[in-house]
DNA sequence: GCGACAG
DNA sequence: ATCTTGTCGC
């Protein structure tokens, strides 16, 4: 890789912009840290949504074509049953390389169009990603969260910033996720299953970052990932699994 | 300058 | 994320 000079993305050039989703931007690096400072500003951490929760969404992403198509799936699934209701797949080419700290202008659009192919508007979207445990605190759930008006949480495999103490080994055992400089909680390091890595959870918008840890947990049953996430995990990434709803859009 | 670095 | 077999452990 070479140099890089204000304004430019890592291949020299400024990507093209998606102005729907990304209103404003202009296509390089330093706008897009702008914009997701600016964004992060409108999001509201605190509980803001319907009690008791109903129905929730998982969303993962997956690609296709050696990466040429993004390919995002939503799965609606009862919040008391965890019972996927329903599952639906959008497709959009791939514009952005995936870049650490902007995982979200790569994935959102997919992700947008799969949510808005649901029947029905979920009261709460659980992402595979960072929420505000993001270096502008605006993770991929976050951006959802402003993107879309809902309520949302990350759950993500790997850490992406932020420190820690080390984790018990129960499931349920959890400790804070600080920012390194200020020290403030942005989130949480969730072991969510006895002998497996811990989980990064964090609020998105709409939600508490008490309570993010506790739906995560509600939601987990015997895997790792909590079901929402788990079951559109399987959906993007076109493993299967046991039978379910199928409706597939697009 | 040297690592770290969601998916 | 994606490419992929076997293998160790609950």
């Amino acid at each position: 890789m070479r140099l890089q000079r204000q304004g430019e993305t890592l291949a020299g050039q400024p990507w093209p912009v998606d102005a729907a989703a990304f209103p404003g931007w202009d296509g390089t690096v330093a706008g897009a840290f702008a914009l997701q400072a600016q964004l992060a500003e409108s999001l509201l951490l605190r509980d803001d949504f319907r009690t008791p929760l109903r129905r929730i969404a998982g969303v993962d992403v997956g690609f296709e074509d050696e990466g040429r198509t993004t390919r995002a799936a939503a799965v609606l699934l009862d919040a008391d049953t965890l019972q996927p209701l329903t599952e639906v797949i959008a497709r959009r080419a791939t514009t952005m390389p995936y870049v650490p700290g902007l995982l979200s202008f790569r994935e959102l659009p997919a992700v947008v169009a799969a949510l808005s192919a649901l029947p029905q508007v979920p009261d709460l979207v659980v992402c595979d990603g960072q929420g505000i445990a993001h270096p502008r605190r605006l993770g991929i759930a976050a951006h959802v969260g402003i993107a879309t008006g809902l309520p949302t949480l990350g759950a993500a495999k790997k850490r992406l910033v932020g420190v820690h103490d080390a984790v018990g080994p129960q499931r349920s055992d959890r400790t804070p996720l600080l920012d390194a400089r200020s020290q403030e909680p942005i989130g949480w390091v969730l072991r969510s299953k006895d002998g497996c890595n811990p989980l990064i959870v964090s609020p998105g918008h709409r939600v508490s970052l008490a309570t993010s840890v506790e739906l995560v947990l509600r939601w987990t049953r015997r895997y790792r990932l909590p079901e929402p996430t788990r079951l559109a995990d399987r959906l993007a990434s076109r493993r299967g699994g046991s039978a379910s709803p199928q409706h597939s859009l697009l």
